[in-house]
DNA sequence: GTGGTCTAGACCACC
DNA sequence: GTGGTCTAGACCACG
């Protein structure tokens, strides 16, 4: 698993290890009931306090995404794939939303949005 | 013009007060050269602090939105209503390859994409 | 004699009103002994505050290019082209000596900048 | 890296700050992900408020010169050096050109010109 | 500890 | 009256 982290960035560091292990797990590098890196060694690979990286599993853990036991370490919890899923699905739904709401103000209509996501997913098949 | 704040929002104020002045703009119900509220009176009007109502201005001016003045006030900036469009729909345009990118990470494919935005314009015509 | 005010300069109005009255003793536009429009012909004729038109001549008499008295108006001062161009080379030396100070952290050596303003002799003889 | 300001100044205090640590980046001093003092730090050893040194910050940020992050501080940007040393190339060919504008008002010509910046060129090293 | 936001005062130059 | 600058406090999330 490679977690990067960029300092320069507003996002907070324990958020973006958060969405990158979530990444992960939705990629399948991660399998339900797979170990995670201890708190400590994931804080001494990224460089970062081990208040951070603990910071990211406590809310990973508290979104059902894994679970931590003391002494055990952390595993991927089971059903994450499918939650995780969906709720991505939503939460696209939702940034969708807001995006044709800020376009309909411009007065991009439904065929000029349509053509413009057709251009972006060539554009992103063509770099992948 | 009508501006609401909720302070209870992770927005903070300013950006609050900026993106509806920005909106009204946008949707020209302020036209370029209109004055704006003086920075005090806004401050009032919301019960926000001076410095609060003055930070939105400030973003709004660098941004180019309107110019301020000591003595006269503050003004709708003449000549930018289209500029500031062509601004926005390609800051709509860097939104939408992102909320793509995250939707070819769940499979999500063009078609069902272009289904998803069809039935949100739909949904947003009605609300409307 | 044509003055021109931009509102949304962040230079204040009479500051500009002062420039290019003395602008136009300068050029010979306006001569020794010359009358000036009294102040309230000038605010109206600008659309400008008589406080600030006031103050401009307020400005231009304490620095000795015009004089004022009551009843009979205000009329360019008898030397003032002399102090004017005098006073003007001496702020030019001034501004020059910051610019090659600049110029010189960024390591633009005596030729470079000496070409640079070649070029920019030419540029502006061509605009003309 | 020393800071002086300069409160009689009609300059705002933020502007000096501001400039004498971009200043300070341009001549090499403060290099490319130095670590900069904390705006508390560095309004108690200034003596300001931390909204002013704050101010020249974020101004610095705004400008590319310095990366701020909550809970690590700030540091001077990388890859920027170069870029903002064309970028201050060009304001100082602007200013230049309004001198310019100004000394051909007073009928300097372009040989006197040359010699008054070869005479402050040398001062200039003199002092040096 | 850090920076980000917010408040309630103040003085200034400009109009 | 206006906006621009500055002060001395405060609370928050982040590391």
């Amino acid at each position: 698993m490679n977690i990067i982290i960029t300092t320069t960035s507003k996002e907070p560091i324990y958020e973006q290890i958060k969405k990158q292990i979530q990444l992960n797990i939705l990629k399948g590098v991660l399998k339900e009931g797979d170990p995670l890196p201890s708190i400590r060694q994931l804080a001494k690979e990224l460089r970062v306090s081990v208040i951070t990286s603990k910071k990211s599993y406590e809310e990973l853990e508290r979104e059902g995404y894994i679970v931590s036991s003391v002494g055990r370490g952390s595993f991927v919890a089971s059903n994450t794939v499918q939650i995780l899923k969906e709720k991505q699905r939503n939460a696209i739904k939702d940034k969708l939303r807001m995006v044709i709401d800020e376009a309909r103000l411009l007065d991009i209509d439904l065929d000029e949005m349509v053509e413009k996501i057709k251009l972006l997913y060539q554009e992103a098949e063509n770099i992948e």
